[in-house]
DNA sequence: GCCCAGGTGGGTA
DNA sequence: TACCCACATGGG
């Protein structure tokens, strides 16, 4: 049954790291941006651009969508494709402003599906980021997906690789219960697991949680006989 | 110096 | 739909 397969690699993760208190910001309006900053991106880079945008007290709804473009460009560097990521961030601002008043309560008062529509029509704003606003910034029940979702459970063999955003979702959401906590923490484990045990390259099959069920784990010889070298 | 990192939009077949 | 490319900094 995959819904207890899905459990069980949730329990492996938690029981390794523990809850992950997810999404690293203070505030939901710290969320959406933050969720834009790291598009492509290690959020190494984006902790210099938020610190950055902190230091002139500009996170906020009010004092970002008075931030001249180029001077946010400028100010979000750090984060990698600066200019394109100030270019998103004011569209979304345009949104806020121009459909909710600037109110990000008023926002998320909307239902789910279409809020998430509404998301998906703004310049910059794609499924993954959509999904993680409305997950960690408005408490709402959506699975996020993103590479690593898509990496560690490809190599588990619960889905293909090159399978679509949707379907990946749809195998978490049609098989675990609706539940914003359970979603917030999975995604989060799952990027804990991605970034410290499961890269593209460097795989440390022989430390992750998952190592013993996956099936694209390195065998034991191989994985001692890398230690060695 | 090279590859990769918590994507998205635009263009072409 | 399925590829291709641009977008850009910072760390291993």
């Amino acid at each position: 049954m995959l819904k207890n397969r899905l459990m069980t690699i949730y329990d492996l993760l938690y029981n390794a790291f523990g809850p992950r208190h997810w999404w690293p910001a203070d505030t939901p309006f710290e969320v959406i941006i933050g969720a834009i900053l790291t598009q492509n991106v290690s959020w190494k880079n984006v902790e210099k651009a938020i610190a950055a945008l902190k230091e002139i007290d500009a996170m906020t709804p009010e004092a970002m969508a008075a931030l001249p473009t180029d001077m946010l460009a400028e100010k979000i560097r750090p984060a990698g494709y600066f200019n394109m990521k100030a270019k998103k961030i004011k569209a979304f601002m345009e949104y806020l402003y121009s459909r909710y008043d600037g109110s990000l309560d008023r926002m998320f008062q909307m239902p789910l599906p279409v809020l998430r529509k509404e998301l998906l029509s703004v310049y910059g704003i794609g499924q993954e980021t959509a999904d993680s606003i409305i997950l960690y910034a408005g408490n709402m029940p959506i699975f996020v997906v993103d590479a690593y979702t898509k990496r560690i459970f490809s190599r588990l063999g619960l889905v293909d690789e090159n399978y679509s955003y949707e379907a990946v979702q749809r195998l978490f959401m049609d098989n675990l219960p609706r539940d914003t906590r359970l979603y917030n923490e999975y995604h989060a484990l799952i990027v804990a697991a991605g970034n410290m045990y499961c890269g593209n390259r460097k795989k440390k099959c022989g430390l992750c949680p998952l190592g013993l069920i996956c099936t694209a784990a390195d065998s034991l010889e191989k994985q001692e006989g890398r230690d060695k070298a």
